[in-house]
DNA sequence: ATGGTTGCAAACACTTTGCACATGA
DNA sequence: TCATGTGCAAAGTGTTTGCAACCAT
């Protein structure tokens, strides 16, 4: 039997959080439920914007704090000099960054455990989290050099 | 025997990179010697300003990126919101940042290019470079939460 | 009704840039 | 000498904040 595939309804999610169901705040849940990378403020904006919602750009940036203090999201810092976000915290997959196309794909480790687990033990260091992001050439921006 | 340790000449170090050696980049070269943690802006100004040498942030972001361009230092990004930079291109090492007192410490690593090995096979993406930054607290901030 | 949310304007931090002047090789 | 480096001022991002108006509950 096929477990139901229950669709989150995104102004239950945001009231389950203390956080006011929003016709902003519902529209950037959906875009991160459908948007698979990591996305920033502008991203938002221009979704938005597409959607006939125009808003501040502080309005987002809010939003976007509240939906972190709250642990919807997890910020990521790639290395732009901007923030940004994406849905809940899987803490167990990183990013292969391609540097020509800006193709994100996500991927699965398990490596990473093992070595938080070493670096508690012989560095006396209590891991909270870590960021690893790999940057590259993805599978088609390579060709180009070939 | 003890092999003779060379006290690098920053001048020649410069000199070698086609950069002329003016005083605010000799002293920045210092400074990354005897820093061993990534260093920012402020932090250079501060110790230039500390010296005598009264220089303009703008000079520096152009130093930094002439010392990046030329493979002097490597920039890295923690989660700030702003640029560090050390020394070299030392790929093979990553960090522990405490989230409480700031304390960063370099830790070895031999995993990570095995990982990038096997991401090379499975996802067809070809690493150029990565970065692996591991936040939490260290042993003296575990302390004061007993 | 009322406390959380937003718009707007202003401010802040980090970084880049244009141009004239200064300086290292 | 002269290409390279610097100071200064301005501008460009990304982000935060204060306050009055607004709206979800």
């Amino acid at each position: 039997m096929i477990t139901a595939k229950i669709k989150h309804d995104c102004k239950e999610e945001l009231r389950e959080m203390d956080l006011r169901a929003t016709p902003t705040r519902i529209a950037i849940m959906q875009l991160l439920e459908k948007t698979k990378n990591p996305i920033d403020v502008s991203m938002i904006l221009d979704y938005l914007k597409k959607n006939d919602i125009n808003v501040d750009p502080a309005t987002v940036f809010r939003i976007m704090n509240a939906f972190t203090a709250k642990g919807l999201v997890s910020p990521i810092a790639f290395q732009e000099g901007k923030m940004r976000y994406e849905l809940g915290s899987k803490e167990d997959h990183h990013h292969l960054i391609c540097q020509k196309c800006g193709l994100i794909q996500d991927i699965e480790d398990n490596v990473i455990p093992a070595l938080e687990k070493h670096i508690g033990i012989k560095h006396n260091f209590k891991v909270q989290r870590h960021s690893l992001e790999f940057f590259g050439l993805c599978q088609n921006c390579q060709k180009q050099y070939e």
